[in-house]
DNA sequence: ATTATAGTTCGTAGTTTTGCGAATAACGAA
DNA sequence: TTCGTTATTCGCAAAACTACGAACTATAAT
């Protein structure tokens, strides 16, 4: 008999993206992201005090918590919100924090 | 000469908050807190799967980020939401998310 | 085929996070 | 005062995070 699981996968999943969310490199490119359409990394690469390695991270942590996508327009990469997630994203925390 | 900051005052926040809700422990009690007035430390260690110094340490990080406040109620810890910085949290995701 | 451009991956270093049990502190009750 | 309850702090270890520069990959242009 397994025991009760108190934590809801919902608040794993709101964890998991709070998580990304969680330092201000990738909440810059998160804003930018969600104000224009898109986004390549060279032009962060200018903007931040960063160096390209650690955004190249940064970027890919957003991705692998299904926040961004990129796409591939050789020879740079065109950054976009992943609007699938997005939603989710927007739903979870609306309802986490406006009931 | 400063170098323009290109992050603004106000994503470093978001991350701060998010960050703290980065965990899905953490995320439990924040969405405790949320929906009931207060609770007990306490109650807490009877239903989740941690050690008592573990929790202790999640909810010393909520209480640094903003997120909650406690009250000693001899001998337990009576612990609510931060309601001001609630409304700040809800104002700033609501930005950031619905815009 | 060579060169230039754009990004990622690797190796490394230091810091922070997560978790535990033991020790400690604070307080009310007997 | 002594004991029981409740929660925090300490010391430790393992894992994850943040950051950098150098090396590498892939493609376009010459």
């Amino acid at each position: 008999m397994e025991p009760a699981e108190v934590i809801t996968e919902e608040q794993k999943s709101i964890a998991r993206f709070a998580k990304a969310m969680g330092h201000p490199i990738r909440m810059y490119v998160l804003e930018l992201l969600s104000k224009q359409i898109c986004c390549y990394s060279g032009d962060l690469t200018e903007v931040l005090p960063i160096a390209k390695s650690t955004l190249s991270q940064h970027l890919k942590e957003l991705k692998d918590a299904g926040l961004i996508q990129g796409e591939i327009e050789a020879p740079k990469i065109k950054y976009c919100l992943n609007q699938e997630n997005w939603k989710l994203v927007q739903d979870l925390f609306n309802g986490f924090l406006n009931t």
